[in-house]
DNA sequence: AGGCCGATCCTCT
DNA sequence: GAGGATCGGCCTA
């Protein structure tokens, strides 16, 4: 029997998230600079049965309306509907919207209110929670700890989605840097070397626009070498 | 009222 | 690399 075994967690109210709340202003800029200053941030997911928690470590930047030219690959190109109001409202909120009838994707509203932009979530390095990541994902639990299996849990916007149990439903619209909500984004300190810049997956407009940042060679990021693209130095 | 289609994932070849 | 699943939301009439 391994002593882990006999630490075992408290119940999910109690247990502390890695790192800091980001501050709102963090989200107040256009969503290509947001994007970028993502990367190696923490999401993290207080529940009853305990903290779930994944670096992000590939998005997405979909501009809103109001720039020039506007984003036609955005869902508010078209102007604010019942869907996709959040994206309209205040920066730091979650906009999940559902895909394909049986698939969720979640996104960070950017920007000051009136202003649209948003960027996408599309893959994280599961951190805590790994063998509820792999059950949500339908997974054996080994695939936890399996270097191969490991990417099939938050690699993909709609898989991080349900490795978190992530629904409309339940989430669109929570304010994401609200110390009493239960979605968080968080910064633990973790640096950033490098990012790379590559399209957008999965549109058919704008395809060459230049919005997608992944942490470059890491395992969890989607996609192979197609995805390649250019890598720039951070700060 | 009806048609179209998607910021995906999984399976099979 | 290709194709199917599956349905909410948006557009047109």
């Amino acid at each position: 029997m391994e002593k882990s075994a006999q630490i075992k967690v408290k119940g999910g109210a109690t247990e502390r998230l890695p790192g800091r709340l980001l501050k709102r202003a963090f989200f107040e800029a256009s969503p290509e600079q947001v994007a970028p200053r993502l990367l190696g941030k923490v999401l993290a997911y207080r529940t009853a049965a305990g903290v779930l928690a994944g670096r992000i470590v590939e998005v997405e930047a979909y501009l809103g309306p109001h720039s020039d030219p506007p984003d036609p690959a955005a869902h508010s190109y078209r102007g604010a509907t019942p869907r996709n109001q959040v994206l309209f409202g205040p920066a730091g909120h979650a906009y999940v919207y559902s895909i394909y009838g049986r698939y969720f994707c979640m996104n960070i509203s950017c920007e000051v209110k009136g202003k649209a932009g948003c960027v996408l979530l599309r893959a994280l390095e599961p951190l805590i929670g790994m063998k509820r990541l792999a059950r949500n994902r339908g997974l054996a639990a080994g695939a936890a700890t399996d270097v191969k299996l490991g990417r099939q849990l938050t690699s993909g916007p709609s898989r991080l989605c349900q490795a978190l149990g992530l629904t409309r439903a339940a989430h669109n619209g929570v304010d994401l840097i609200d110390s009493h909500s239960p979605l968080q984004v968080r910064d633990d300190g973790y640096a950033i070397d490098e990012v790379m810049v590559t399209p957008r997956i999965g549109i058919r407009a704008a395809v060459d626009w230049p919005l997608r940042f992944a942490l470059p060679g890491h395992p969890c990021v989607s996609g192979g070498k197609r995805l390649r693209g250019s890598v720039h130095r951070v700060e």
